[in-house]
DNA sequence: GGGGGAGCTTGGCCTAGACCTATGGTCCTG
DNA sequence: CAGGACCATAGGTCTAGGCCAAGCTCCCCC
């Protein structure tokens, strides 16, 4: 059996206005009826074999089988091959800790320490935290794993004048944010935060276990204690494939 | 002049554990350092000359420069060329309208209707909206801009007896949210809303002028009003490469 | 029996080039 | 001088096939 896909143009489906249907896309609905008659975790046939199925060239079928991935369907495994992906995490948009969260949704959470250096503030970053140009800063870098599958990467920072020895403190603790309330007497009253969408670079896609310029999610949160003083800037990485971020809004303050 | 890529392997840029950099990354750096060398709405040369530059094939450059693409910092035009972006706005997470939110980043609004029709409710919007499976659902789906540029296609869905005549009602406003207020004394109190991460189709890609497969941000938002009832349903699809969104978080009540 | 390869299969990366469509200028013609 | 045919050039899509790297299996040899 093997399935044409040449005739082009018109396709009842969703052609939309400038309905130009491109032929890798014909294919990935295809494949997506197949993903999803399969349950999570068994193997797709291989490309090659596909893009005879197709009667397509591998580029098709690979281009085809890359979005797939980026919405989080498939999974691909050099040497192995392509698996259908278990569902999306939900990750809500609250002042809670990672470990809280993760446990809430069912999930085995953990963390590696990456890195945990202090640097100097550059002129963002000091603004930011309310420190001095050159000041300081202690930068914790945290690979954050759910059910041992590496998720994001996260780095925060906080002023080492305001948190001192807090490097020490850390390294027999695990969390941070409890940390920070027993030992300095410091609660996260609010944060900001932005959310947007960029590829993955080599390090992440190498951390994450993802792909080279697969669509993250990108995070950073600006969270200030009960007094608006700030408290820490973060930056991290989400595999957007796997990610869902839920938030419970509520009208602006007149 | 000529920038050969070609030693691999050892860039001490961002090499990283699993640290393989492909070609088209290396590319993709000296592509980046260009359009920031450069102001927006300037053009980029074009591919066909990037490949002779930099000795690689078409493709490689293309993979580049669509990255570049989804990140928001190039925008391609067919038969033009290839134009640096300008930055990202920014969205606020709240329950304010479209309208206000573009405003106070100076920003024209505008929308455009593109369908609006009763519908029958499927299970998973009965259930949402709290009401009979195959009731009647107005579905409004407007396309909306900023500044002449359309940003993001908004499905709302609203139950049809809670609302008669909604759809003879927004034919002459402007806002549906005034509206709801002024006719139907309805006020918005609170929302969940999701965002995730996923390719464009292709009616998607020609309404927003963007291309069939760039990563777009998806939200979904169920609002409530000060009793709890659900008021509407919306799926929105914002044009990842142009949009940033923010929020403001509070710890979880206790 | 156990260890180490050889060789297969899988996905990952890249090339060279074909053909298409959209845009914008030029030049010819009525 | 306006309109239209035409052409060069831009990006958009697809093909066919090369080589590489990571898993896996199986078989041979110690």
């Amino acid at each position: 059996m093997s399935t044409d896909l040449s005739s082009a143009r018109t396709d009842p489906g969703a052609p939309g206005p400038t309905g130009r249907v491109p032929k890798y896309y014909r294919v990935k609905q295809h494949l997506l009826a197949m993903t999803e008659a399969r349950p999570p975790g068994s193997a797709m046939p291989a490309e090659r074999f596909l893009s005879l199925e197709f009667r397509t060239s591998r580029t098709t079928v690979r281009k085809a089988l890359q979005e797939l991935v980026s919405e989080g369907r498939l999974v691909r495994i050099q040497g192995k091959g392509t698996f259908v992906a278990r569902p999306k995490i939900y990750r809500t948009l609250q002042l809670t800790s990672y470990t809280e969260d993760m446990r809430n949704q069912g999930l085995t959470p953990a963390s590696r320490v990456l890195n945990m250096d202090y640097m100097a503030a550059g002129a963002e970053l000091a603004a930011l935290l309310e420190v001095e140009r050159g000041e300081r800063v202690l930068r914790v870098e945290r690979l954050r794993l759910a059910g041992g599958e590496p998720m994001a990467i996260e780095a925060t920072h906080l002023s080492a004048r305001r948190f001192p020895g807090l490097r020490r403190n850390l390294a027999r603790r695990t969390s941070l944010y409890t940390t920070l309330t027993e030992v300095y007497g410091v609660r996260l009253a609010e944060a900001d935060e932005t959310i947007e969408t960029s590829p993955a670079t080599p390090r992440e896609a190498g951390l994450l276990h993802t792909d080279v310029g697969l669509p993250m999610l990108r995070l950073s949160r600006h969270s200030r204690d009960g007094a608006g003083r700030p408290v820490e800037w973060v930056r991290a990485v989400y595999r957007g494939s796997r990610y869902r971020f839920t938030a419970t809004l509520t009208p602006p303050a007149p």
